[in-house]
DNA sequence: CCTATTCTTGCATCCAGTGCATTTTTGCGC
DNA sequence: GCGCAAAAATGCACTGGATGCAAGAATAGG
């Protein structure tokens, strides 16, 4: 076990329940009195703490509403990605099964989170922007795969290329997220609706090259 | 002519004037001084306009550094696409640059710009943002047209894969915004660019599908 | 129980952004 | 030119987001 730690500890599961009270208390607000009319200094006295002490743990209202993005996963996954030879795409999907698992464990987080996003757009565009913390270290792990399954492309082409399939399975992660988030009636999780969208793109792709 | 001005006007002009010298000054000071220590009070101060002004021409201190964003095209365009037969992915394509042309044109405002997208990648990510008004237009668009090519699919798997298209070619547009934006020397236009995405794009995917 | 560390809090402060009433500038018919 | 209506610019007051700092409270570990 690397230092995933033997047991929180008081102090650090302290700090998880004043974080969750703080992104629940926030939600909740907003989702009773809307996200114009619902301040800082409100969120804080529902959730018991002081307004300072929401900025020690946010940097901004709307980063509370969002909650986290995606994770790389752990080292083991990226090296098998990088090693495989089977198609990309399919490998890509698989690799984002594993990132997305973070993000989405907490389901009555995650049920309030929709009805906000499904209300602010804008809150939904924030969580979106979070795919790109992603996007530049997924980018170099792609870079390292094409390396050694293409040795014959420069460096320029390679980076290239590698940027460009990144932003179109991030397109597809969104498309996911978009499907997800609309269906009010959850009965399958991000995971299968991941796949779908993955499948969906490659039963598309031939119909955008030719008619 | 439908209304395209038979002339400006000196209240258009000036108008226009202001904007532009609000612009100006909001990316010179943040160019010399950074974002964080550039206020709107001093870009109004530059621009020779008062701060409330600032807010009567832009929603915000950063919506000035971001600029528009693209447009869609005249009906006529936009027709032209939804009845053509022709390969998807050309076809988009052409759409986009007729979209993109609005956005592009003045060439000073553009080079300043280029230098503040560089160092705050996260105006750069707002811009980006402007893709997304864009989204559900180009996406009725482009579900328009599969009803026409594929009247077999149903309403709800049309509209799915229209938003899939949609966001996919999104995505070969931020690709070759990044890449322009990453040439120092801007030999090439950006319309240039988005034709190399796009041609990039139609290579890579059938290495996605299998090895 | 003691201490170093970390977390929380209150306070002062800066600045983004808005509403409103007033003044200035422009467009236009005369 | 002249005056009047529309539109734009401005000043002012105010809310609320966000940060730095320093003092106080809780926790880990001996």
């Amino acid at each position: 076990m690397s230092e995933t730690a033997v047991e929180p500890g008081l102090r650090e599961r302290k700090r998880l329940a004043t974080r969750r009270a703080i992104l629940l208390a926030a939600l909740q607000l907003v989702g009773e009195r809307g996200l114009e009319a619902t301040t800082v200094d409100e969120i804080s006295r529902i959730a018991d703490v002081s307004p300072r002490t929401f900025f020690n743990y946010f940097p901004s209202k709307e980063a509370a509403l969002a909650g986290e993005g995606p994770q790389m996963p752990d080292d083991e996954t990226i090296e098998r990605f990088v090693a495989s030879r089977g198609p990309l795409l399919a490998d890509l999907g698989h690799l984002f099964d594993a990132a997305a698992e973070h993000a989405f464990h907490d389901a009555e987080l995650m049920a309030a989170r929709k009805e906000v996003f499904h209300r602010y757009p804008h809150i939904s565009a924030i969580r979106m922007e979070r795919f790109r913390h992603f996007e530049g270290e997924l980018t170099d792990v792609v870079d390292r795969r094409l390396a050694m399954e293409q040795p014959e492309l420069t460096p320029e082409a390679r980076s290239s290329r590698a940027r460009l399939v990144v932003l179109v399975c991030i397109a597809t992660m969104r498309h996911a997220w978009m499907c997800f988030a609309a269906e009010r009636d959850s009965s399958e999780g991000i995971a299968d609706r991941i796949h779908e969208s993955f499948a969906e793109l490659a039963e598309l792709l031939p119909t955008l090259l030719d008619r």
